[in-house]
RNA sequence: GGGCCGGUGGUCUAGUGGUGAUGACGCCGCGCUUACAACGCGGAUAUCGACGGUUCGAAUCCGUCCCGGCCCA
């Protein structure tokens, strides 16, 4: 097998391209068809057609790859489903938006052409989402893509729907929604966003009805809602009111009579202590209302574009919508003199998340999802770690959710959606409700039927995307052989919508679990420490990145350094500390081939060394052992960042930085045949695994330099995983390097002490602590010259004389010396603060000895190690003590 | 108003009771040492948010407070 040569420069523009399509055209991405045993499979949480894919969504997916290319290369047959969510309502909004740029209304359009306009969206936006998630090279299955408005789609959002109304689960009821007067449609509670404005608290008068002088005052901040008013309410022992309890008042403006009544939940301390009562139009008034049955109805005052309208609202005030019913009503109880006060005041104002438009609270018939009994197997999974939520910590905010979960509000007034599969007869007066769309009424057999106008939430079909996408509600092979999916990896932001949803979805219709584990990432953030949102437009197009340093840059940039499951900034520095990794690894390999025999086979394992060989090459594989392992943990812990951080400094320091700089020797030839082929072998092996270690973080570079190197079988991507145990861990290859590079520490300090110039050799001596160091460093002696760049180093014996005009450093392991340059005076700063250092430390380690609490209650051995680490400091402290001043018996150093 | 999370060199970050606090980026100095200047070598920089407590011993455990972020109302 030859060993082609690699460009000089770490090109990814090129390679990454080449390698997708091989892939692709492999088919090393296709989920076994009939597997056995366990699998490993999730879904890819389906972008929506709304826009493209962020930043976000690359960090999401990223984790995804890493985790299904290692499962691949496990050998565990893996599935990663891809799809793509229509997002009803928002996609909507967005088509209607780009119609009105273009002068036309979305509303005005015949049926069929706005859900063609809505189609074309759809296509441009899906081509656009497909060609980010190839470029970035995730290895999806791309033969099992879903959409969420395909037929089989289809087919299970109205199976479910008929199974939960069947059960009663889902109702059609009158109750009080978040109703969105811009997009004129009902929206479910987390569609809305809460936030505090300030705004103007109105104190009004309402007069006797009974004609005596006086009334009651009450506070609002909506005095345009007057008009829907059956009531004023004050609480029952505000002895204040005692005497207004059944009598009656005026609505201002409208004239209208309504009763003073008693009411436990009105605030006596809110404004003056008592409420106006707008059963249609507030939650709480609602409420209150139901508690007095003896009230009139209320009539709607608002048409669906929150302008005002019906019976009750006088004429004039007719078609305002409420910020212009506001200011005149404040206008005319001014004329009237009913306006008795105004203030400023805080409070939380509803908006919705799709048009910005204020929310009006309605009274509204719609369709409902009763959650609590689907929320309670979803609770318990998760309490009982059936269901593991990762960071651990969000399962509070889960609980919290659930376990006050409202009624889900499933039916919206839009054009595009999943129909909602009910029909009404016109004849009997009643509904069908069935899958397969009815051509009769189920009840009387007439044909009169009537499509519901309404369509449903996005969410209603996403929440059973975990099985759908698997085929559900047939009973397909897919589904058998993937079902329950191993992981959900998403946002947060979609905890509620979405992840709990399908948890509920998942118990209610497959009887088991969605996924096992749900791992949450972190929220992006720009350079300034903004989070990265596409309101603010601070998120970068991830093929610009792509484009820019290439896809594995942006992968490895977006997992290291900061951890995905925290919040935090990812930005030019992030990116080119990745893009500086890969052209490490990249040079690496270039280093790697011309020592790779001619006709060598591929690797079938480690080299078999012994204490006879190098140590380098000994400890190499000791700390490749060791990266393996942690990599293995790090991901089994669902942490990526971890996993990248330990092949990171694996890469760059151990291998790179130390081991290539050591065995340059051997690769060399300087040390006998026997050296070079160990060395040779170790750096291929080595180099070879690691490749496979880092392929799912960074696929592409890998694929490329894997191919350079001798291999077997086609791809990277579908090559094994490295065993654990195939590399021996050797503790004393380790503990002795340390000490090497300890030393090789020392002698460079020591070059840059005395400011020797980088270019020259000095000799060097050092002088170990005791026989085994002496052993260690002799045997090392080349390794130690060569990398501290000091020639001859001589080893002293324990009572020689300290080699004239050097400059010294004691440590641990004993003195070295460099020889200074001529012209230099001797330096005994770096010893004198050194010395310092030392000092202070002996004296905390002395307080410590010299408690009596810690010798009688802390543990024996550190008692016993303290002594030990006191001793050795007094030792260090001495021997300074004579460098500076050598042959003198007075105290030394300043 | 309630809850959750976080506060560690200039920035980001590791570190859940054993004491010279990890790493990255940035900064300073010296260098094109034949894989790599997208690099190498060296260096400086932290009262671990504040106060109090528990303990022989606290960045780490407890309490109170301050600051920041997020969620819910």
């Amino acid at each position: 097998m030859s060993s082609p040569t690699l460009a000089t420069r770490f090109e990814p523009k090129e390679l990454e391209g080449r390698w997708q399509t091989a892939w692709e055209q492999s088919h090393a991405f296709h989920g076994p068809d009939s597997p056995t045993g366990p699998t490993f499979s999730f879904v890819l949480p389906p972008p929506n057609v709304t826009g493209v894919l962020t930043l976000g969504h690359m960090l999401g997916d990223t984790v995804m790859d890493i985790l299904a290319r290692q499962h691949r290369m496990q050998g565990i047959p893996t599935l990663w489903v891809p799809g793509l969510d229509h997002a009803g309502l928002a996609t909507q909004v967005e088509v209607r938006r780009r119609l009105a740029k273009q002068g036309i209304r979305f509303e005005e359009l015949p049926r069929e052409q706005a859900l063609a306009e809505v189609e074309k969206w759809r296509s441009e936006h899906e081509r656009r989402i497909v060609e980010q998630t190839r470029g970035a090279g995730f290895s999806v299955d791309w033969s099992r893509f879903r959409y969420t408005m395909d037929p089989a789609s289809v087919r299970a959002t109205r199976e479910a729907f008929v199974a939960l109304f069947r059960e009663g689960l889902v109702y059609r009821g009158e109750r009080m929604v978040n109703w969105d007067p811009r997009l004129r449609t009902a929206i479910s509670d987390l569609e809305v966003v809460h936030t505090d404005e300030e705004a103007t608290l109105y104190r009004l008068r309402y007069v006797w009805a009974d004609g005596t002088i006086g009334g009651i005052e009450v506070a609002t901040v909506r005095p345009e809602t007057i008009f829907g008013d059956v009531a004023v309410a004050v609480h029952p022992d505000d002895a204040r009111y005692a005497d207004a309890l059944g009598k009656y008042v005026i609505v201002p403006l409208s004239h209208r009579r309504v009763p003073v009544i008693a009411d436990p939940s009105v605030d006596p301390t809110f404004g003056v202590g008592a409420l106006k009562i707008t059963p249609r139009h507030d939650p709480v008034d609602r409420e209150i209302a139901l508690r007095h049955p003896d009230l009139a109805d209320p009539v709607e005052i608002f048409d669906d574009g929150a302008r005002l309208t019906g019976a009750w609202v006088p004429t004039p005030f007719h078609g305002l919508d409420r910020e212009a019913a506001r200011t005149r009503v404040v206008e005319e109880l001014e004329r009237e003199q009913l306006l008795v006060g105004q203030g400023k005041y805080r409070h939380s104002v509803g908006r919705s998340e799709r048009s910005d438009a204020l929310i009006e609270p309605r009274l509204s018939t719609q369709w409902f999802v009763r959650m609590s009994s689907l929320a309670e197997p979803a609770v318990a999974a998760v309490r009982s770690g059936e269901i593991r939520i990762h960071p651990e910590r969000w399962t509070l905010t889960f609980f919290r959710w659930m376990e006050r979960i409202e009624d889900w509000c499933i039916s919206r007034q839009v054009l595009w959606g999943h129909r909602i599969p009910v029909d009404h007869c016109s004849a009997c007066g009643t509904d069908t409700v069935s899958v397969e769309p009815p051509t009769k009424c189920e009840h009387c057999g007439s044909n009169a039927l009537t499509a519901d106008p309404d369509v449903l939430d996005t969410w209603f079909t996403s929440w059973l995307w975990p099985f759908a996408a698997l085929g559900w509600p047939e009973r397909t092979a897919d589904l058998a052989a993937y079902y329950p999916t191993s992981i959900l990896v998403t946002g947060r932001d979609i905890m509620f919508f979405w992840v709990a949803r399908m948890m509920m979805s998942g118990f209610r219709f497959t009887g088991a679990r969605p996924f096992s584990d749900v791992y949450f990432t972190g929220m992006l953030q720009d350079e300034h420490g903004r989070r990265m949102s596409k309101h603010l437009g601070n998120s970068p197009d991830p093929l610009d990145l792509i484009a820019e340093r290439g896809a594995d840059a942006m992968r490895f940039g977006l997992v290291f350094p900061n951890p995905t499951s925290e919040d935090g900034p990812f930005g030019r520095p992030a990116l080119d500390g990745a893009r500086n990794f890969l052209t490490k690894l990249w040079n690496l390999v270039r280093f790697t081939l011309p020592y790779v025999p001619p006709g060598v086979g591929p690797v079938t394992g480690p080299p078999a060394l012994t204490f006879a060989d190098a140590l380098e090459d000994r400890w190499i594989l000791s700390r490749y052992r060791r990266a393996v392992e942690e990599v293995d943990n790090a991901l089994r812990d669902f942490d990526p960042t971890r996993a990248a951080t330990v092949l990171h400094s694996f890469v760059w320091h151990d291998l790179a930085d130390r081991y290539v700089e050591i065995a340059k020797e051997s690769l060399n030839g300087r040390r006998g045949e026997p050296a070079l082929r160990a060395s040779r072998a170790t750096l291929l092996f080595v180099v070879e695994r690691t490749l496979r270690l880092l392929h799912p973080f960074v696929p592409h570079v890998t694929e490329e330099l894997w191919h350079a190197l001798p291999h077997e079988g086609e791809l990277l991507a579908t090559t094994t995983w490295p065993a654990e145990d195939e590399a021996p861990t050797d503790s004393v290859a380790e503990v002795e390097m340390e000490t090497v590079l300890e030393s090789v520490r020392l002698l460079r300090n020591l070059r840059a002490d005395e400011q020797v110039p980088s270019g020259s050799i000095p000799p060097g001596w050092i002088r170990p602590a005791g026989p085994e160091v002496e052993r260690l460093l002799t045997q090392q002696l080349s390794t130690i010259s060569h990398l501290a760049r000091v020639h001859p180093l001589t080893i002293l014996g324990a009572g020689s004389p300290t080699p004239a005009g050097s400059g010294s450093r004691v440590a641990p392991l004993g003195e070295c010396y460099v020889e200074r340059p001529a012209a230099r005076p001797v330096d005994t700063e770096a010893l004198t603060r050194e010395r310092e250092k030392l000092s202070a430390l002996l004296e905390k380690t002395r307080a410590r000895l010299g408690d009596a609490g810690f010798r009688a209650r802390a543990p024996p051995e550190l008692v016993a190690e303290t002594e030990e680490k006191a001793r050795e400091l007094e030792e260090r402290i001495r021997r300074i003590d004579e460098h500076m001043n050598p042959g003198g018996s007075g105290a030394g150093g300043s």
